[in-house]
DNA sequence: TAAATAAGTTTATAATATAAACCAAATAAA
DNA sequence: TTTATTTGGTTTATATTATAAACTTATTTA
């Protein structure tokens, strides 16, 4: 009947992130954030969530001489992402 | 680019309340609570906040001589679930 | 050299989901 | 007939979670 929802996955925040980061190489922490309209310490902990998952991976670089936090997307989020999207599926149809 | 989803309806209980009632007249208490698989404690919480926002409508009654609580979706919830189901695709879909 | 900005992280709080414990009435068992 | 069990829930306690506020560190800009 109905799927279960990943409970990581099911936070507006986290599937945002996970959205963008679906249909991207990669994505900086600055523009998730201005794309989610998070604020930097809620997008910090739930990028934080989502790694420690192994649904992304977070790469700690510099572009010139400031630190720049960039996220990528791995097979298992991929995997976790289609899988959810299935499981929301059985909410939404109208049976 | 991300629409906002109603935190009353972004909840696995809730939701799988209101997808059943959308597509139902009506539902009994124990119907939902065996087609959810919710406790009865958590089906009762959840069932009242729906019921508090206006989105469904709850009737005590008897079945014969054992209470029967049936529960049924208003035009309000059937236009938030709507909107619900629009805000979140906003979120699955590849763009 | 002081102030402001950038790029985050850590921590505190408030809200939420959830089940355990509870209650009342009806039915079944002893 | 009194005892136990089931039905149909509600109330309450707890543990988790989401979220923003406060903080840190380094870098520009005034």
């Amino acid at each position: 009947m109905f799927q279960p929802l990943d409970p990581l996955l099911h936070s507006e925040l986290r599937l945002a992130i996970m959205s963008l980061l679906i249909s991207a190489e990669e994505a900086e922490f600055p523009y998730i954030k201005e794309q989610t309209g998070a604020t930097a310490g809620n997008l910090s902990v739930q990028v934080d969530k989502l790694s420690a998952a192994g649904y992304i991976e977070v790469e700690k670089t510099f572009k010139g001489k400031r630190p720049c936090t960039i996220c990528r997307i791995t097979p298992n989020g991929i995997k976790a992402f289609e899988k959810y999207v299935e499981a929301i599926k059985s909410y939404l149809e109208v049976k």
